[in-house]
DNA sequence: TATGAATGAGACTTCATTCAT
DNA sequence: AATGAATGAAGTCTCATTCAT
């Protein structure tokens, strides 16, 4: 891997690309974090994982605990915007942006690293209140408002029946956090779990739920 | 059981409560474990929620990953046999014994430490893959199988339509844990969460997309 | 054991004996001290052995450290008087004494418990400073001089050559603490080793360099 | 080893002294080890010894178990060599090698912090059954092999009389291990104690009670 | 007298962080 | 900019000792 990236950049294949070293190192914390923890978390081995060593962390990032939040709040932002552009130039029904977006979910987050982002900020909201404010506010309330919207937008064109857009929003949100949760806890024990399955059975199910009855 | 023994102890008021001991502890770790999660907490804050002291520990329970497994194992079986006997009894439409075992879940489980239990399988399942396998067979399936079954039970009676029970299930079970984690992260930044509300809005989306056209 | 001794003494044999209790616990320390080393010995494997709770060890002896010095000095005193006495009513050459002083050594120290004392005394002098001095003196210094005692009647006799007493006396000595020493040590290592073989070897090279060169 | 190194390192005066670490610790371990037992020394001590800090052991070293073993093993073995080579390049007698031997090992192990290696062997081997039996082996066994050809070769010479060797070369060897275990147990206690003295007496009687009567 | 539950000081060990090179 | 040896605070765990029963 180095290899290849290394001979695309410039002319100075021996040196280590300085430029990169905050995304290699981001790269190598989330995946640590997302695997084992915060806490379980040694930043020895994510130095190693990295390629660099531990001193070197700290040239980047001001410790543990901000290497942890630079590692929520690179990743994440970049991903809502995404999510958004893709809706915002959608044509077509809302059934169907829903589907789209299930599977730029599961494509392009469930089955990367991504997806453990959704299971650290879970498991340490506690233990990093402020972080867990500023991903509530950034990331929840903000896709939040945005599947609420898409709902609200359904029911005026007449697709959905009415209904509380707020909780419908949560119920579909929740379908993807959790998929993204289960993909990095009980989802390696969980033999014949197949994410596309999960993801497509239960938008199914939400969609009859939220569909008038004249539609489907 | 308190009832009996606390007749029989009713003198000792100082110490030497070897009977009570393990449950104390048991649900100071609860608390602990589910609110910071494994590594975060600190045996001393156990000793002292539970209080006694620190060595107390270790005469019931052989070490902090001895105490997390014995949280998760004697907290969690109680509960999927209250809810298995709640069903085996239950004369009514599937739908309202869903109802009723979400109200149960609500009450019973959400509202109290209990719920804990689901975020600390989450967050660890990668740093104790033998309990998150104990978990996964004894919770995860088991209350699977048992959703499965009333899925096709609702099938055969003609209420619900026909579909892949096994992933309706697995629809439905992540309702309920994915409220009970929300509980134990992010819901205290959820100014206007209502789990009631949210329980009942899933519920009526599953149920609607669930249900055969001419029922509801 | 305890059925017999019980049913010797007295008539109570439900109750237990407290007249023996100082002694079952000296045996019980003795046996484990000389086993695992003074640190490495747990009180309660000591009263456990000793068939007692550890609670009751307080009450016979002022700690872990009374305890050791108590088994030093409980059963190494009456064994040099022994050994003494032996000495004192023997007729005969002083070669044969000495042969006559190891067999007793052999049987009744070497083959029982009270060989590790031994090894105790030299595994801590120097974490028990008073009672190294005190074993100083009335063990070593004791014996060393009944030994030099012998050897100087033996020259004075014309069994032993001329020679200096003191240290002839030690290297008598060092044997039989050397073999006291391998017993708790090394020699469960050395499978062909035989204790008497030993003694006889080594108490032969002894007397063949003690004794007058027309002795023999 | 020295020589080279020291004048690589001369520069830095501080810290980063990797390829020294070792061998300080060891040499701390060694003398704290053999003046208090395992046990009873404290990592601590040993780090302030050795001039670091605790947690800089654990670069260098497992553990506490670790740093024992890797005491005796690397301390011993080189001894065990030099006085091998040390008899087989010797011409002379049996007799003289032996007092060459014995003035070897007063000085070059009695006197300095090694011999307190035997000490922690014999108060250890019950605790590290491994690290006895690979000293057993590696240290008694060899060396008893070694005094045992020589004294075969002694009496193939006509020098010494016929006997077992095998145990005749245990009584050699015990007296120079007990002379080593008592430097570091009651020796500080026998004020006039002379270990020179202690050897030529020993190794008096011991030739006396072996050369032929012919010779001496 | 005897118990054994409870304690807490003290040891080993880990690992985030620093800093001279 | 990068390193990695060194640190020491903090946590887990042990076990001698106490004391209410």
């Amino acid at each position: 891997m180095s290899e290849l990236d290394s001979s695309t950049r410039e002319s100075c294949r021996w040196r280590r690309r300085k430029q990169d070293r905050p995304a290699e190192i981001l790269a190598a914390a989330l995946k640590m974090f997302s695997m084992k923890g915060f806490a379980a978390t040694k930043l020895d081995e994510v130095a190693k994982e990295a390629g660099v060593s531990k001193g070197t962390l700290y040239l980047y990032f001001d410790g543990k605990e901000a290497l942890f939040k630079a590692v929520v709040t690179e990743f994440v932002l970049p991903q809502i915007a995404k999510a958004e552009e893709q809706a915002e130039h959608y044509k077509g029904s809302i059934k169907d942006l829903m589907f789209k977006l299930l599977e730029h979910w599961r494509i392009n987050i469930l089955q990367t690293e991504l997806s453990g982002i959704s299971k650290m900020m879970i498991a340490e909201a506690a233990n990093f209140p402020d972080l867990a404010n500023f991903y509530f506010e950034n990331v929840i309330l903000r896709t939040r408002h945005f599947v609420a919207n898409l709902i609200e937008l359904a029911i005026a064109r007449g697709e959905f029946r009415a209904c509380n857009t707020d909780y419908a929003a949560r119920s579909f949100l929740s379908i993807m956090v959790f998929s993204a949760i289960w993909q990095h806890s009980l989802a390696p024990f969980d033999e014949d779990y197949d994410i596309k399955e999960y993801l497509n059975t239960h938008l199914d199910i939400f969609l009859r739920g939220m569909l008038k009855d004249d539609q489907g």
